[in-house]
RNA sequence: GGCCCAGUAGUUCAGUUGGUUAGAACGCCAGCCUGUCACGCUGGAGGUCGACGGUUCGAGCCCGUUCUGGGUCGCCA
């Protein structure tokens, strides 16, 4: 190192005293590292015990002349040099941690978010969070670029009661009247298009009062984008390049683009997922047609009831999935809607299948056939009434079968677009077709004649990016169009009086000369999670919130006092 | 709200069929130690076994209730 030989002042925390008796060595951490200070024979006597009655976490500051080790450490970039301590500051002391501050701490979740203070030292996490400011410039970066404006969109808004539950605010100049904390910038961004700023991004905190997920947070950040005059491979080559861009400044990989699209229908199909994970196969085939008449009631009722029959093959799992890991998967499906599996284990001593005495040799050839199955397979089978309830059972159990076979290979990242998604949703529970995605999506151009006729039939301009099987994205083309929007108003049940009241004022606003827009929204958390392989969101976020959505470490929410409530005009209910 | 898993030392965990004084590792404290770097060696402190109730001569262990945390389903246009 050619800084050896000067003298130099660090400051720092302990991350570990090693006491030799008559030497003392402290590992000094910083963010950026650590650098091992050095008291030994030569050291001043009342510098020496200074050191010596320092202790983990202390914050010190040091001077002293950096000097060659005589014993070399080869597993830190610092190792080969050390600081000669000639003056020695106590800046903080520090009281004894909870827990060790390294990144082989495997400390409860709980308590390190209690002390995430402590927790963001560690290494790990330091690099987590730089990593992912990193990202924040990239994007930054490559959005102005490509001409974006970033735009700040209010926090407090007016509550539209679409989709998730919203966070309330409640007005205190307003009595009875409340704030939602936006979902997403939506509205907002649209009404930037129609404000004549062509190109809107803005890295957004959004807020959804849910539950919590590992991959979900009450809070979180997206990379919001519309634009004016594109359709929609204008934006997913945009989102492409911003992807290849990250990928390729932050991890150095080489993201193939464009990138592999699917449409929701096929994606349903083959893998029971709108968000599939393709880094590995085991994809669904249907076996309907071959069991529609068969001896097994339980598949030919559920095919003559207008579902179907469907399975995956594992490959090489048979003696992975043993009848108990069966069962297993049985309590799963039970647990997740479904009635049951019925399975066929190809052992080395000849088939075993839970349903071979009812169904014939042929039939079962067939089955076998259509499956693809050879010796050492596992064969997962599911039938019932309703196709949807097939298929996301089958997607769920393929996912929780690779995970339990451990062959879904880390280090790869397969990005995914999901297109033509279903306009309408049917809700079982209602009985009538509601907006899959906000009012505003645009149907694709040659649906529009099926709007009135035949719901089922009407795809929109919308479209998810998937990573990996998580959905990272989702973003649509809107309406501008006043009349299709109306009409799209009358289809949802939505009248004219009660749309004018939620939305009166982006309906306005498109009177106005509405350039036709359309956009999307990344999740930057998710995004930044999978780069850096994390488990979890809270790996990635700074303050994060335990699934109980409180903060232990800030002890939020929490109740408020008398005055605060009073002068918002409520009252708690005790009960 | 449903289901699954886990609560034992500061931390991570072990604890046999219910049986004497509940253990280990790391951390912490003290002593020894001149080249450590996860320093080493010796010694020490540290426990309402999440809480409540029950069964029993006897409960960390069995039963019930409850609380807390994690995962998941519902939910997340």
């Amino acid at each position: 190192m050619s800084d050896v030989g000067k003298t130099i002042s660090v400051c720092g925390w302990v991350q570990r005293r090693r006491n030799l008796g008559s030497l003392i060595f402290i590992d000094l951490r910083d963010r950026t590292g650590i650098l091992q200070l050095a008291f030994d024979d030569s050291t001043e006597r009342e510098i020496f015990e200074k050191a010596f009655s320092v202790r983990s976490e202390y914050v010190l500051a040091a001077t002293g002349k950096l000097r060659e080790r005589s014993s070399k450490n080869h597993e830190i970039p610092t190792g080969d040099i050390e600081l000669e301590v000639t003056e020695l500051r106590v800046l903080s002391e520090s009281e004894t941690p909870p827990f060790e501050i390294i990144d082989e701490c495997n400390a409860g979740e709980a308590l390190r978010l209690k002390y995430r203070y402590l927790d963001l030292r560690r290494p790990a996490l330091q690099r987590n969070i730089l990593f992912r400011h990193r990202a924040a410039k990239v994007t930054r970066d490559y959005f102005d670029e490509k001409g974006f404006v970033e735009i700040e969109t209010p926090i407090l808004i007016r509550s539209t009661p679409e989709g998730a539950r919203d966070f309330l605010v409640p007005s205190r100049i307003h009595k009875g009247s409340f704030y939602a904390l936006p979902q997403s910038p939506q509205l907002y961004k649209q009404l930037s298009m129609v404000a004549g700023f062509d190109r809107y991004m803005q890295i957004a905190r959004c807020f959804r009062d849910e539950d919590l997920r590992a991959d979900r947070q009450p809070e979180f950040t997206q990379v919001d984008l519309e634009m004016s005059f594109v359709d929609m491979e204008d934006v997913l080559s945009l989102v492409e390049g911003y992807i290849a861009r990250l990928f390729r400044e932050l991890l150095g990989l080489e993201v193939p683009t464009p990138l592999p699209r699917l449409t929701y229908a096929e994606a349903m199909s083959r893998y029971g997922s709108d968000k599939p994970d393709t880094r590995f196969g085991m994809e669904i085939f249907d076996l309907s047609d071959i069991v529609s008449e068969s001896g097994f009631g339980v598949f030919s009722s559920a095919v003559g009831a207008g579902g179907s029959v469907r399975g995956i093959c594992a490959k090489n799992s048979v003696s992975a999935l043993s009848r108990k890991e069966i069962d297993k998967l049985i309590e799963y499906i039970k647990g997740i809607g479904g009635k049951g599996i019925a399975w066929i284990r190809l052992g080395e001593e000849g088939a075993a299948s839970s349903f071979s005495k009812f169904v014939s040799e042929s039939e079962m050839s067939e089955i076998l056939r259509r499956a693809q199955a050879e010796k050492g397979d596992v064969v997962l089978i599911i039938a019932d009434a309703k196709n949807s309830a097939v298929l996301s059972q089958l997607g769920a159990l393929r996912l929780a079968v690779a995970k339990k076979l451990d062959i879904i290979p880390k280090q790869k990242f397969n990005f995914l677009w999901i297109v033509e998604f279903p306009f309408f949703d049917w809700d079982e529970e209602a009985q009538e077709f509601v907006a899959m995605h906000h009012p505003f999506t645009a149907p694709m151009d040659e649906c529009l004649q099926y709007l009135e006729i035949d719901k089922a039939k009407v795809r929109a301009k919308a479209y998810d990016l998937v990573l990996n099987g998580i959905e990272l994205s989702s973003g649509s083309i809107r309406i501008t169009d006043p009349e299709l929007q109306n009409r799209i108003f009358r289809l949802l049940g939505l009248s004219e009086e009660e749309a004018h009241r939620k939305f009166g004022f982006l309906l306005d606003a498109f009177r106005y000369g509405a350039p036709p827009h359309g956009g999307m929204g990344i999740g930057l958390d998710r995004l930044v999670m999978q780069m850096l392989s994390a488990e979890s969101l809270r790996d990635v976020v700074a303050f994060p919130k335990l699934q109980n959505a409180s903060e232990p470490m800030t002890g939020c929410p929490d109740a408020v006092d008398a005055k605060q409530l009073e002068e918002l005009g409520l009252f708690m209910r005790n009960n």
